[in-house]
RNA sequence: GCUGGUGUGGCUCAGAGGUAGAGCAGCUCACUCGUAAUGAGCAGGCCGUGGGUUCGAUUCCCACCACCAGCUCCA
């Protein structure tokens, strides 16, 4: 064994650790509270987190006295000790100790699965391991208990909500210092705080939960990206459409989102009074987009169709669901449908891959993306349309395209579209929390459910696959997730305000507005500062620091005709004539440099 | 939807059972200043909304709404 084995650079050993600690929590919570039950507390990522059934809440006062407790634990250095039972003894101990969900767990393990337990001192608790073999191993002041919340048991909302306490451990107090820096430090970038200080969108009270109001700099930037998508898109031979908004029932019905989105969508009118017309607002463009396919008579000579449209969505999501930008009730994506000959779909695939890609790394999100193919769950099927030879086709047809892409990807059970599977690219945010950015899937169903079909080259109808995909995703996430990245100080491509022109004195304000509507003739973002265009007023520092360019303008440079440009990464000031500062930012954004 | 927390002028917060404060931002005036904070004055709040308890509530209780973290669900 070599001595780098037991530090944290060791995946097995830092898991190990932690769920060490996890055990150390979970015997200071039946020392201190002997009525808890105990669930499970698995190492996670960034520490640990042990699940219990109490009686009351806990609150910060409660975990500041497990972490003495758990101090305590590690001085006393109790060995940790494994055993393992047979099922009848296992269950007797557990039903001795009064711990049903413990029960629970033995029960369902399989027939002739080894069921053991490690003890420490006067703590037992059903578990797989490994563990540390001591106690004494834990360094007590490099742990702690950062939060508790609620958690299903089994992580199912039909059972108990039991209540989870967070925690970390570290094999040294200043690692953890370090580490609850960072997460102070990435705190800060929260688009959600960040975003509405920069004034990039608010929330109101009266117009409603997911519903974000997209302040004049969050427009701006949003704009420019939809811009910029669809030309690329057009570039690659997309066709951009304009559909609805809404759609009587019957579409949906059509769809299969009738029977399997219901409680996802905004209906206008009653669904069961079927002498009136009922609409529902789109939850997905779908159904919509193959209209413009089923316009006429389709030939394989029209294949692919590729169709795109900036398309804003309503989805009535849950009420705890809504997050900042992330997670919203109506949003607006870069959707697109390609309606193929089977030949086609790994062609057309790469494709789709490859203009994702580019955008993602275009905007700088690319480096911080995984993949995740998301797959049906054949124990849940009533989620799904299609049988299981279809599912097992089109995933089938989709891993091996993705393994002749050479893409790595994770697998995703029961993440599928009810339609089909998934390549998804997933964000972390700030937070650690994970959502899907883009999204590419392939559908062997809905063409059958809407008739589609096309003339091959013997005369004969076919039905076509289809390819569902964004190129950039949805709008207010991809704002939301640049925002982080950048911690407000977007590239200058894209940023709301390229350049603050600042006047020295009010005898510079004259000068100061000719440079600023030169550079406006030119298409650039301009603001005068607000503060200093009258003298001696502050100025807004906190959003000047996330603009690229600052222009300082005082007599001198008004008298040379010239313009000092302050550039935000370095913090220099360069004076410069004002074409050879369009054309430098002419360059920047022509190049969409970061 | 579930668990926990929060809700006081545009922002950050203080306060207390008798009907509200500070700093910053805003506006006015003065000051003409070289790259993150000039000075003086003014204005701004039905203390999230609706009920209840009370002589009286923004402060106590209930419901709802919104915001935050997490769970579940999803782009």
């Amino acid at each position: 064994m070599s001595e780098n084995q037991f530090t944290f650079e060791n995946k097995e050993y830092r898991d190990t650790y932690r769920h060490t600690v996890s055990h150390i929590l979970a015997q200071a919570v039946k020392r201190l509270y002997p009525e808890v039950k105990l669930a499970i507390g698995p190492s996670i990522e960034n520490g640990f987190y042990y699940d219990f059934d109490a009686p009351f809440s806990f609150t910060q006062e409660h975990l500041e006295l497990l972490e003495a407790e758990m101090r305590k634990i590690c001085k006393e250095k109790l060995r940790l000790e494994r055993f393992e039972l047979p099922r009848g003894e296992a269950l007797q101990l557990m039903e001795e100790r009064g711990e049903p969900y413990k029960v629970e767990l033995i029960n369902d393990l399989p027939e002739g699965e080894v069921i053991s337990f490690y003890r420490q001192g006067d703590f037992t608790d059903l578990c797989a391991g490994p563990h540390l073999d001591t106690t004494g191993r834990v360094k007590g002041n490099a742990l702690k208990l950062t939060s508790c919340t609620g958690a299903y048991w089994r992580g199912d909302s039909s059972r108990k909500m039991l209540q989870r306490i967070y925690g970390t451990a570290f094999p040294k107090k200043e690692e953890l210092d370090a580490y609850l820096a960072a997460v102070e430090e990435a705190k800060k970038r929260d688009h959600n705080k960040l975003g509405r200080e920069l004034e990039y969108f608010t929330t109101v009270d009266v117009i409603g939960q997911g519903l974000p109001v997209l302040l004049p700099k969050g427009a701006r930037v949003v704009q420019l990206l939809q811009r910029w998508v669809e030309d690329e898109e057009q570039k690659r031979g997309y066709l951009l459409t304009k559909t609805p908004l809404m759609a009587k029932s019957d579409l949906y019905k059509i769809s299969g989102h009738w029977d399997h989105y219901l409680d996802g969508m905004f209906v206008l009118g009653d669904p069961h009074d079927d002498s009136k017309e009922c609409f529902a607002l789109r939850p997905m463009t779908c159904p919509f987009q193959y209209q413009v396919f089923l316009n006429r008579m389709r030939s394989y000579r029209d294949l692919p169709m590729r169709l795109g449209e900036t398309s804003t969505l309503f989805r009535n999501e849950d009420s705890g669901e809504m997050h900042g930008l992330i997670r919203v009730r109506q949003f607006t994506i870069s959707e697109g449908h390609l309606i193929l000959r089977p030949d086609q779909l790994e062609a057309e695939f790469k494709g789709c891959l490859e203009l994702a890609k580019y955008c993602l790394d275009t905007v700088g999100l690319l480096e911080d993306c995984t993949f995740r193919f998301s797959q049906w769950d054949p124990n849940n099927q009533q989620k799904y349309i299609g049988t299981p030879e279809q599912w097992e086709e089109a995933q089938g047809i989709m891993g091996k395209i993705l393994d002749d892409l050479g893409v790595v990807y994770s697998i995703g059970i029961d993440e599928a579209a009810f339609y089909g599977p998934k390549l998804d690219i997933q964000y972390k945010n700030v937070h650690g929390k994970e959502d899907t950015l883009v999204t590419i899937q392939v559908d062997l169903l809905l063409a059958e459910q809407f008739d589609m079909e096309y003339v091959d080259q013997e005369g004969r109808k076919v039905r076509p696959y289809i390819i569902h995909r964004t190129s950039l995703g949805c709008y207010e996430r991809t704002l939301a997730y640049l925002i982080e990245k950048y911690a407000g100080a977007l590239p200058v491509w894209m940023a709301p305000e390229q350049v603050r022109v600042m006047p020295m004195t009010d005898r510079n304000a004259g000068y100061a507005y000719e440079i600023k509507a030169e550079l406006e003739a030119n298409g650039f973002r301009v603001e005068i500062d607000p503060s200093n265009e009258k003298i001696g007023k502050k100025i807004r520092e906190a959003q000047l620091e996330k603009v690229p360019y600052m222009l300082v303008l005082g007599d001198k440079e008004q008298e040379a005709g010239q313009v000092a440009v302050r550039n935000r990464k370095d913090g220099k000031t360069t004076v410069m004539p004002l074409p050879e500062f369009i054309e430098k930012l002419r360059y920047e954004v022509d190049k969409k440099l970061r």
